[in-house]
DNA sequence: AAGTGCTGTTTATACTGATAAATAGAATAA
DNA sequence: TTATTCTATTTATCAGTATAAACAGCACTT
């Protein structure tokens, strides 16, 4: 009914009961149908008046979501994500530079700060999530749609799965946290001047300096 | 339960009536709620005699329809796809040659004489598949399973949403056919030798030929 | 002896009517 | 004007009943 209504979001669909009418079954089976959409994201239902369901626009975090459901039986290593991050991220940057607003500047520089150990009080986690909240803005300047998606994607697992082994040095989270502090300032600079091939090849060094740093602190995989 | 549990593929889940009894709801309620997992595709349920929830391993086909529920209101072009498929794609091969078994060598063979048009009969369309399935052969051998992951997902995309233009001559769906089954020779030879750096040369070419051909024919996305 | 059709049991699947919870909007009071 | 209460509407949940699908075992055929 959804696609040849064509229907989109923000639309509501009839209530319980039309639908029960119109496709003739019973309660439970509209309810379970109404079930399978909202599970896959794509139906939004509220009860009182007025209630019933809306179509949405399926989110990021909810195909996240589903998406774990696979890689769950795949043992991921953070290396495994590293080694497509390394590809996609460098051509992600460059690609966003010609993009970027005032408005995006703004917020990597509050990024950074926040990132860099020398001048934020935030505790170290916080500050590696910070961390790719810098990866983040980037992604969401960039035009292409699944070469966002895939980063945001790689993004979001380093999120949610990396546990830093917990014997690692303070002073070794401090090191990791200034160098990328200093590089995403690099970065900054040369997207500012809209000089893509050099936001390119600082995105190289970065992300083969965070790879081995990464692996120096046994990032490790936190299942769910 | 099921991960308090610590259910693997394989396990069963109690009938409905227990599982009504055990959580102290109704049919329906227990009904919707097993529908839920059913869409997430992580549970298969069926009729007579121990029957009921069984827990599978989510498939790769039913993680791909999920995720086109998010790209669908994206609108991801071909150059798109192809932008992430350059970057990843040679570093999949690369990666794939030292695990190839010669099982997968006989199957590339099979695949790069069903799609050349100089010796096979099948029409052009199912050529273009099975020129993907090549690609999805290699992946299949790679042991990253994040890479793998993502390369079959650009295969499956590119499978279902390419539609050439149909005032494409058919010379021009020849000539592409024959210089895919030609790299896909050098690829498949180099790979025996274990060559692993050739291998990604070679890739990198046949994706830059590809790009190339895939834009003069027009490629266009089709909707679901 | 191997295959084919029948039969009863088990289990999910579907329908119905009744009640509870939540919400938006109108009416009311301060 | 603002906050509160009331009320109508709609989903959410429950309990009971009936139906259809799948399966295993048995008898029958070839």
């Amino acid at each position: 009914m959804i696609t040849e209504k064509n229907l989109s979001p923000g639309d509501r669909l009839p209530r319980e009961t039309e639908l029960q009418a119109q496709f003739e079954v019973s309660k439970g089976t509209i309810r379970e149908a109404l079930k399978s959409l909202e599970v896959q994201g794509l139906l939004k239902v509220s009860t009182g008046p007025s209630g019933g369901g809306t179509i949405i626009e399926v989110t990021l975090d909810r195909t996240l979501q589903l998406l774990q459901n696979y890689l769950f039986f795949k043992d991921v290593t953070i290396e495994d994500i590293y080694a497509a991050r390394r590809l996609l991220e460098p051509e992600l940057a460059a690609g966003a530079v010609p993009f970027l607003t005032e408005n995006d500047f703004d917020a990597l520089e509050r990024s950074i700060a926040c990132c860099d150990p020398t001048s934020s009080h935030e505790d170290l986690l916080s500050q590696r999530r910070e961390d790719v909240n810098f990866h983040d803005i980037l992604a969401a300047a960039n035009p292409n749609p699944f070469l966002r998606f895939t980063c945001e994607l790689i993004n979001e697992m380093i999120r949610q799965l990396i546990v830093f082994g917990n014997r690692t040095p303070q002073t070794e989270h401090r090191r990791f946290g200034e160098a990328n502090a200093d590089i995403h300032r690099q970065i900054t600079a040369a997207a500012r001047v809209r000089n893509a091939e050099k936001v390119r090849e600082l995105m190289v060094k970065h992300m083969a300096d965070a790879t081995s740093h990464v692996k120096r602190m046994k990032g490790k995989l936190q299942g769910r």
